[in-house]
RNA sequence: GGGCGUGUAGCACAGCUGGAUAAUGCACCGGCCUCCUAAGCCGGAGAUCGCGGGUUCGAAUCCUGCCACGCCCGCCA
């Protein structure tokens, strides 16, 4: 808890220095150590054990000691000596005075401007949940750069000319329904519901043409037919660029109407093949051929000998092919440079995959005078089954999952709400359905594996999106009910003091979890991990609704002005949080 | 074979810049709707933190060896 870490730290280290110990270590040691149990023991916490060898004491005594010569202090509400450790807990109207008035430590100092690369799938096909954990990880981490303050773009960097998009082109041009249905016989038709919806119809295309550059006897003309679009492509041919475009862009389109209705949108996005057309990527080759690990294959390809950097394993990062072309990575590097001079803060969203590349181009870019992007790295979703795989057919499409969970949320809103009518229960179903799915996959570490299970994904229980949103609609019924009562209360903000007297429980829980929401947030935002705040806003949920229990806002038809108050707070803490994890904040549910 | 990542109750998962009784949810057992939404609240039971060594006053956390799983090791994208 910084706020009351910079308000005691002096004292603390007072009563250190007069012990006789360096007080220099007591600005590290003083931590809020009890975040391993919830609710927190105390706010705050000094191990003295460091201290025992120089003043030949017993912790416990050190602590003992300690906790006797700190003065009172208006923060401090009581300090204990607990098995070596100096536990101090704030006092509650200290902490209702800073949490209501927002008097929070100050955020960055300047202005940052971040830009956030995610998704950037491949638009072959419809998107489907194996990617989803980019797409949805990458845009929490762009809403919670913005509740935090950061300046934000979120770009999706499109692969228009790789062979991916090729085969699609390809396929489009060359190939009937009949032939591509027929190719197709043995696998699930398209759903009709999405028949009309062109990343589904081309994702057939795209499938058959797989099949058909495996296993029919012109395979290996068809796949000459490919490699000469992708090189055509990768030389910057318009017409051909131009072809795969008018493939693709229906299927990024279908993909992105998925993607807006989990609440995920981007700021620009940025095509491939720019970086070959207007010459960035040759200048790129020929600066990276100027450099001292530049190397030469037989055949003339260039490399960079990275072992010289650092890196382990293979050494050689080849940039540029024997017949002078461009690699992948080498216009992502051409990509990173240009990004670069688009704001001060570079993050990408890769897939573990891409581990061994982000490696490589970071310090490429790094020879080149650049600094290496931040990446955060996820691994990859997958069925109980196995891997999923657009070309295999092996998927669970968003569009279906999404489908399902507000089937799901509808009827268990039949069950509990009979009293609603078919429109709002539709607009409610919705959102607790696209909630529950982006919460299921935000509150896991990204870099830990994760199976999908429908059963998972489809829970509203507590510790699930709707437990928040239930928290929050708590919150919006006590405002209106308060309205009803007095619309006046709604205008006032809290003057004075709230109780001297001891606080319920459940209010003074959910003090505490407002006033670490700042150091949380920072947290998350400096160390990319959204997960850690999906579970800090289950915790304010958890603490809502303990003061829910304890604290009646509205009591014999009088309204508690500083319960209400503190409702407030806290339901607007719900709101911005709900919104940075693309949560959404019904009123009524 | 080499590099990187992961391993925590029956299941899922948090905690990993060392600190107290390892948090949370599901499932399981018991209690709470004449009072602001019970998608809720309260209580109970359940863990050799993969295994072995080491460092330390103190290790789930740091070091090291081993095991299991995943990803990567293309002049593919």
């Amino acid at each position: 808890m910084q706020l009351l870490k910079s308000d005691i730290l002096p004292l603390i280290e007072k009563a250190v220095e007069a012990l006789g110990v360096d007080s220099g270590l007591v600005e590290r040691m003083l931590q809020a150590s009890t975040e391993h149990t919830w609710p927190p023991a105390c706010d705050l916490s000094l191990p003295c054990f460091q201290f025992a060898k120089t003043l030949n004491m017993a912790p416990a005594a050190i602590a003992e000691r300690l906790s006797k010569e700190i003065p009172e202090h208006e923060a401090i509400h009581e300090i204990t000596a607990v098995n070596g450790f100096l536990n101090i807990t704030a006092s509650s109207s200290w902490l209702a005075d800073h949490v209501l008035n927002q008097r929070t430590p100050h955020r960055s100092d300047e202005r940052r401007e971040v830009l956030i690369e995610h998704t950037s799938a491949n638009p072959n096909g419809p998107f489907h949940v194996g990617r989803a954990r980019n797409a949805i990880l990458g845009d929490t981490l762009v809403r919670l750069h913005r509740l935090w303050g950061d300046e934000v773009t979120a770009e999706y960097y499109v692969d228009d000319m790789g062979k991916q998009v090729a085969v699609l082109a390809w396929a489009l041009e060359n190939m009937s329904e009949e032939e591509v249905e027929s190719l197709l016989k043995d696998r699930d038709p398209i759903n009709p519901q999405w028949a009309q919806k062109a990343d589904h119809q081309r994702v057939r295309w795209y499938q058959a043409a797989q099949l058909r550059r495996k296993e029919s006897p012109d395979a290996t003309a068809i796949e000459a037919a490919i490699g000469t679009l992708v090189h055509a492509s990768e030389n910057g041919d318009q017409g051909v660029l131009d072809s795969f475009e008018r493939a693709y862009k229906p299927v990024l389109d279908g993909m992105l109407e998925t993607l807006g209705r989990l609440g995920i949108h981007y700021d620009r996005f940025t095509k491939e093949s720019v970086f070959v057309t207007n010459g960035d990527v040759a200048e790129l080759m020929n600066e990276l051929g100027q450099l001292e690990i530049n190397g030469v294959a037989d055949n003339g390809a260039q490399y960079l000998d990275l072992g010289q950097r650092g890196l382990k394993g293979k050494t050689e990062f080849f940039y540029r092919r024997g017949d002078g072309s461009s690699l992948y990575a080498t216009r992502d590097i051409a990509y990173h440079r240009w990004k670069w001079t688009q704001c001060n803060e570079l993050i990408n969203v890769l897939g573990e995959d891409h581990r061994l590349q982000a490696k490589q181009v970071g310090l490429t870019l790094e020879e080149l005078g650049e600094r290496r992007p931040e990446v955060m790295f996820y691994s990859f979703i997958k069925l109980p089954e196995g891997k999923m795989s657009t070309r295999r057919g092996n998927v669970v499409f968003m569009d279906d999952l999404l489908e399902e969970a507000k089937a799901h949320a509808t009827d268990v809103l039949k069950e509990r709400r009979p009293d609603l009518d078919d429109e709002t229960m539709a607009h409610i179903a919705e959102a607790v359905g696209t909630s529950a799915v982006r919460f299921n996959i935000i509150s896991v570490s990204p870099e830990k594996g994760f199976t999908f299970r429908w059963e998972d994904a489809l829970s509203f229980e507590a510790g699930s999106a709707p437990f928040i949103m239930y928290s929050h609609t708590r919150a919006c019924s006590i405002r209106r009910k308060v309205r009803d009562v007095d619309p006046s209360y709604l205008d006032q903000t809290f003057q004075g003091e709230g109780p001297t007297d001891e606080m319920p429980y459940g209010l003074v829980q959910l003090l505490r979890t407002l006033a670490v929401h700042d150091d949380q947030l920072s947290r998350v935002v400096r160390e990319h991990r959204p997960n850690l705040f999906a579970n800090y806003m289950l915790q304010l949920s958890m603490a809502y609704n303990m003061f829910y229990r304890d604290c009646y806002v509205i009591d014999h038809g009088e309204v508690n002005p500083f319960f209400f108050a503190v409702s407030e707070r806290a339901r607007t803490a719900l709101r911005a949080g709900m919104d940075a994890l693309g949560i959404v904040a019904l009123e009524s549910m």
